[in-house]
This record gives C-alpha cells, structure tokens and sequence, in this order.
DNA sequence: CTGAAAGCGCTTACAG
DNA sequence: CTGAAAGCGCTTACAG
C-alpha cells in the first residue's frame, strides 16, 4: 500500500529551526531547548514548539549542530578490502564499539595502495572525524603527525605504523605461524614450505619470521628454495606450489600464510603425494573440506573491539604512551595438517 | 625511525582560515581562494598564504566547507551485517561508486532487526547524507517519507521498500530458485526438500515461489513436510535437515535457500544415502568440497553498483518514475546438485 | 522561563 | 586583484 509524501514537506526544502521558531512565536533558543529535551520551558510554550515541529516536518541538522560542538560524532575506518572476510569482521566490530559510544562509522578500502590509504585518512581528518583507525597498506605514515598532534587520535591495526610512534593492535603473527609450524615438524615433517605475501608487508614478515623460527627449535635447516614470498594471486601462488611439490627434493608439508594464499594454494595442490597442509587464518568452510583444514585462526572481532576501546580510551582523554596491543591466535587442527610425510 | 610531532602543531588547536589570514596579512576570502585553486590571487600573496599554510598546518574544515555549501559528499549504507560476505561484496562495490563521485561512506549493521534499521537510516538522514541505501530489516519504510521528500533519496537494495513507492535493486530470487529446483527435477529427483528463511524476508518468499513454481511446472506435488522456513541458526536447519531426510519418505534432494542455511545445512547432512544439494548463494570454498557445492549464485557486486548509480543518477536530478531493477543469477553446476535420487 | 547576540569554519554574493 | 559582510543551521554564553 504505497502512500504519498506528506504535504507539508516541499521537495528539497527542509526548515530549519529559524522556521520552526517563527511558526511558533517563540525564540530560537526555546526552539533548540526543546529540540534538546532541555528544562526549563513552560509547558504551554513547549507544546506550541512540538506542533511546530511537527507541522513543519523538523528533524534536526546534525552536522550542523556538530560543527557548534567540535565533534563529529563519526569515526572512521581505513581497511585493505571491505569484501574480504578478514576486513569486513574487523569492521563489525569496530561499529559495535563505536555504535556503543554513539559515533557513526565511516569505512574505505585502501586496496593494498599506500596512496590510495593517504587520500582516505587525510579525507576523513578533513571530515574532522573524532578518530581513525587505519589498516597500513603503506610503510610511512609520518603524513599523520600532523592530525595526530591537532588532536585526532589514530589507531593502527593488523599492522604497525611506520615511521611513527603510536597505538597499533596486533595479531600474534609470528607465534601463530610458530605454532603451526611447529604441529608439522611434531607430525614428522622436515622438509617444509612457506608460501607467504609480500615481504614488504608487516604481517607477511612476521609470519616467515614465526616459521623459521619453529625449524631453527627444531634443529632443521631452511632451503630458501622452500620460501616463497609474493602477490597473492592464484597465479603466483600455483606456481609456488608446483615448484615446491615436484622433484626428489620436494617439501612434505606446507604452511600457507594467509586466507588468500591458502584458497590458492588448495586449487593447486597435487593429487598425488599430496602435502599437510596449515593454513594462516580460518576459511568459511574450512571443516568441511576433505581433509579438514587445520588452520592458525585470528581473531578478526577482538582485534577490531580493542582497537576501536583504544581510540575511545584516547578521546576520553588516555594519553598514556603508545602502546602496541597483542591479540593471540588459534590453532585449530583438523586434518590437513595431521597427514604424516609422504614418500620418505 | 619515529619522529616527534612538529612544533606549530600545538595539541588540540587546529589553525582556522582566520589564522592562516591573519599571518598571511590578507582577507579570509584571499585564503579562500587559494585554498580552493581559484584564479585572481596574484602571485605574491598567494605565495604568502602557501607560506602561511605551510607554517601552521592548516588543513581545510571540510564539514564546514559542506554546511555552508548545502551537501556533505557523503552517502550511507544501511545493511544486514557487514561480517557477513553478502553485505560486504554490497559494501565494496557502493563504495567504488561513491568514490568515483567523489563522496565518503557510512555503513551500518541493522543486524536484521526493524528497530535498529530505522534508527540507523535517521542517523544518517540526520547528518544531512546526499543520500541512502537500504538493504531492509523492516517492512514498513513510511518512516523514510519525510527524508525523501526533503530531497534525501533513498534506493532500497536486496529487498523492496515496505508501504512505499521506491526505487530497488534485487537478485532474480524466484528465477533462480526456480533454475535450482529444476536442476535438480531434471537429475531424476521428485521429493525435493526447501529449507529456506523466515517467510516474512521477502528474498525468502520469492525463492521459496521459485521452488514451487518449478516443482509446478514438472507437475511435481509438493508435500508440506518438505518446505521448511525459519531462523537460519545452525541448531535449526539441522533439525529441519534430520527431520526430511529421515524415514521412508525421506527427500532426495534439498534445496537449501541462503548462505547461512546451505552452510548449517552441510554440516547436518546425513552420512549415508546423502541428498543432492543446490543452494542459493555461492561459499568460498564451495569449489573444493567433495562433491563441490551447486549453487546458484547472486551478483552482490553488481546490485551494490546498480543501486549506488540510481542514487547518484537522483542525486543529478533524475526525477523518474521510482524503479524495481532486477539482477540475473548464476547457476553454477559443481556436483552436489548432479547425484542421482539414492534407494528408489 | 525566555531570547538576542555571537560564534563554529567555511563559502556566497557583492562591492571596491 | 582583494576583502568586508552575510549566511549555512545550529549551540554557547549571557542578559533579562
């Protein structure tokens, strides 16, 4: 049953609270009084401003009201891709603190472009957002220190800042990929391989950092030929696994180091001899796969719960030094990584 | 290599086009313009106010900016949840769109409920955004008719407005769940199960119409037993899943109506004389399960992106009839929706 | 209890 | 080429 706008509300014209006062005989200040909810109005005053209001099809300029104010009642969010699962779950949570707080949640997706993460956060600061919360896709984040010393707090997630002191919330990178690492070489695995991002990125190096770890405790040497570091796509990532699951010498096991390498990876794994495989980061239908994928899962919803607390410690005023967060990692075996070496 | 912040960014205080004037020695119309690139500033002076600029950080207000000019170059996006890969791919693709027209963007989780829908939807009318996708919770949106009518559009996306004329972007729902079903009719089955949402979502409704409308065009009955609608939790797709594919009279085939029911749905699906299964909405990994997921999948970055251009094509002044446009589905064949009827 | 004035940080419309 | 005044829609700080 479709209705029709209401007369009153003329296309592209709203009143404003000049308007609602004028119709209501009274003084823009009583108007803002009770558009506030503030005492001190008489009751029969009040009334004459409610039917105004609603006669006139008021509703209140926010942005307006927040230029007055000196906040803007938003934060915003700068992530490497919004469709990815990874980032999308970071961003509920974000908005569930932020909605907790009353601020409205602006987000953008940098696509892994450093420039394209400057032209973000630098729009949303000339926004005058309250606070940022930025997912790096570049190294240098000195172009920050201005909006940062005015005031506006940042908050760096999954990844440090570079060139700069300041808050950062973290998965345990290295520990997780250590682990997992560690569950192979336990199943009877020497010979295994990495295939990982690009070294360029903070996460990616901590994950190499984790697996090399893992085989130095256990004594076993790294063939660079078993380290692959590069993009993420299919492409790159197929070849990596034909390269490092062929031959005489070929890796018994291989460690995945994020989701995106780890969807690839599985197209390309080889039938026969197929190697245990640990993935970094959990997948949709990771336990149904046959096997089941044995994964080191982050925690998309605590890292973005406590990033989005610290930037609201720091607009309450927290000016404690910077500090950089840790939030642990899971790992959950399901198969893939439990299959004993093959051919040996 | 941190570096400290630099001095005339004194904390909190954020230099105004006032200030900038000020120690420039010209008028706040003369910053005006060469903050903006307008021509008629002559050299020197300009130079100046750069100079000015430059010595006390200045960086232009834009929400000021956008009061006095009547838009805010900001555009909301109201949905389900974002976590959810649906809504994000939705998200992404309005995203590219509204950056292309030069406008930020909101997003918000209604987390399917009406309540937080509605208040969402009016916070960001509030704000004075240029305008407003919804992807609905509620069925009623006479609430929204003031805010369009003042010249807010608003495009409703995944599923119709509810008591009002308005443009929408939806999946061919029925369509494909019709292709679905006949699929799976076409593999030999006649007692084919729906497990689907609740049926006061519209997109549940119309996929369950396509289910019967294909069983109706084979001339298949269609036992009440087999049609089961409800929350998409797991604990009760796994009840329907028992309880049709149990007994002598057990479906053959399901067809399993939205992501979240298709994932529930594999997770409960019995060992032995296993369904055929088609669901609707495609699963990352849908490829490598054994057999790998048939389903029929939605276009989630072409309906962002159709909704995204009606709203700017409003916001440039289309005054058109409000429009239902609708996005063909994919149905991709994989196996599980290939098994022949199993004990007939 | 009520409201006129000033101001938030910009732009618009004019006047020199 | 340049700038003072008015205004965007509100709130703040005062005065009655």
């Amino acid at each position: 049953m479709p209705s029709s706008p209401v007369d009153h509300a003329r296309t592209g014209v709203r009143p404003t609270m000049k308007d609602v006062a004028a119709a209501a005989g009274v003084g823009l200040k009583t108007v803002s009084r009770v558009v506030n909810g503030e005492s001190g109005v008489r009751d029969g005053t009040a009334e004459r401003v409610r039917e105004a209001i609603e006669a006139l099809g008021f509703r209140r300029n926010d942005s307006a009201r927040l230029l007055r104010t000196g906040r803007t009642a938003s934060v915003a969010l700068v992530l490497e891709d919004i469709s990815d699962p990874f980032s999308s779950a970071l961003s509920r949570a974000v908005e569930q603190v932020a909605a907790a707080e009353g601020c409205l949640l602006f987000t953008g997706s940098s696509g892994e472009r450093a420039d394209r993460e400057t032209e973000l956060a630098l729009a949303f600061c000339a926004r005058r957002v309250d606070g940022l919360i930025v997912v790096p896709a570049g190294d240098d984040h000195r172009y920050l220190l201005p909006e940062i010393a005015s005031g506006t707090p940042v908050v760096f997630l999954d990844r440090p800042a570079g060139g700069i002191d300041a808050d950062a919330v973290l998965s345990d990178n290295a520990g997780g990929a250590r682990r997992g690492t560690a569950h192979l070489i336990a199943h009877g695995h020497r010979r295994i391989g990495f295939i990982g991002d690009l070294r360029a990125i903070h996460t990616a190096a901590e994950r190499e950092r984790g697996y090399r770890a893992a085989m130095a405790e256990a004594g076993l040497p790294v063939d660079d030929r078993w380290v692959d570091c590069g993009p993420t796509d299919r492409a790159r990532v197929g070849e990596a696994v034909r390269r490092l699951t062929a031959g005489p010498d070929a890796v018994t096991a291989l460690f995945t180091a994020n989701n995106r390498v780890t969807l690839a990876a599985l197209h390309h794994l080889p039938a026969e001899r197929r190697p245990a495989v640990v993935g970094f980061d959990d997948l949709e239908l990771a336990d149904l796969l046959t096997p089941g994928l044995t994964v080191v899962a982050q925690d998309p919803a605590a890292l973005g719960a406590l990033a989005a607390r610290r930037l609201f410690a720091r607009l309450a005023g927290d000016a404690g030094a910077p500090a950089r967060l840790e939030v642990p990692t899971l790992f959950i075996p399901r198969g893939s990584g439990e299959t004993p070496p093959n051919g040996i």
